[in-house]
DNA sequence: AATTAAATGCAACAATGTTGCGTTTCTGAC
DNA sequence: GTCAGAAACGCAACATTGTTGCATTTAATT
């Protein structure tokens, strides 16, 4: 069990309000949540510009990752540190009735896939959308 | 050989100059095309909403698919009507550094992919992350 | 307690996309 | 060719998401 705390020290993030109150709800969070998610549910006061950079500096230093939603707006996950070994190439689930967005156990491999002559592949995105079980 | 003309007919859309346009760009393009990628290509006057309007008719009627590209913005790609029989659901190959998006041939089955109880799976997408032959 | 790099707050801005509404234009029937 | 109706367009106004610059505050270290 590691805390929020030493969460932002491993990264050598200074141990701030709002990245503690973001961190925890990501963590408890089951699905990926957006900016605008995570400002209806943050209890406090902040400028929106320091949660964009929070979640900016979550993302660089991999203790989140971003997922770009149908409609273009991006949510943000945490990432298990043993699950995602290898940085998390897992699928997403994307209900397109409420707009969860669920991280699946599945990976892909880079490999089987044939891209053009002259392209180099680094990593793949894959998206299932469909209906979750709420919506069902 | 089918003309603009006659695709437009065929999905019940009419005849107009600015449709007529951005179908001839999109159909000749190797590539997916964003509204400004768009707007900067045509050598016409028009409105913007009137561009979004358009992009979302041809979408509906499936003369072209969307690609929301790592950056949350649309890119559009002419869906080739021999190729996309299985309702345009090939992968996608996005350079990260110029941001080019091109359609690859690759399927991918739904089938295999397992997601939590209650879900239902409906369609995939899939991104494939790297370097183009331009970029290289 | 002093230092300093990092983080924040604020203002201003840009890009993408949407909605409502009045006007124009395409198309099919006559 | 004329006409009528539906579809598409142009314009204005707005919402949301995201970025940048800069002055101020704060967390962590000594
Ligand atoms: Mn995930
Ligand atoms: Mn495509
Ligand atoms: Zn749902
Ligand atoms: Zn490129």
């Amino acid at each position: 069990m590691t805390s929020v705390e030493e969460i932002l020290q491993q990264h050598n993030l200074k141990n701030t309000r709002i990245r503690q109150a973001v961190l925890s709800l990501l963590i408890d969070a089951d699905e990926g949540l957006s900016h605008q998610d995570l400002s209806k549910s943050l209890d406090m006061d902040f400028d929106r510009v320091t949660l964009f950079r929070t979640l900016h500096a979550f993302e660089e230093s991999g203790i989140l990752h971003k997922i770009i939603d149908p409609n273009g707006t991006a949510k943000y996950a945490y990432t298990l540190p043993d699950k995602d070994k290898n940085k998390h190439s897992h699928a997403h689930f994307i209900c397109l009735n409420c707009g969860q967005v669920v991280c699946l156990d599945e990976t892909f491999l880079l490999n089987e896939i044939k891209v053009p002559k002259g392209f180099i592949k680094q990593t793949i995105d894959v998206q299932v959308k469909g209906i979750c079980v709420k919506c069902n």
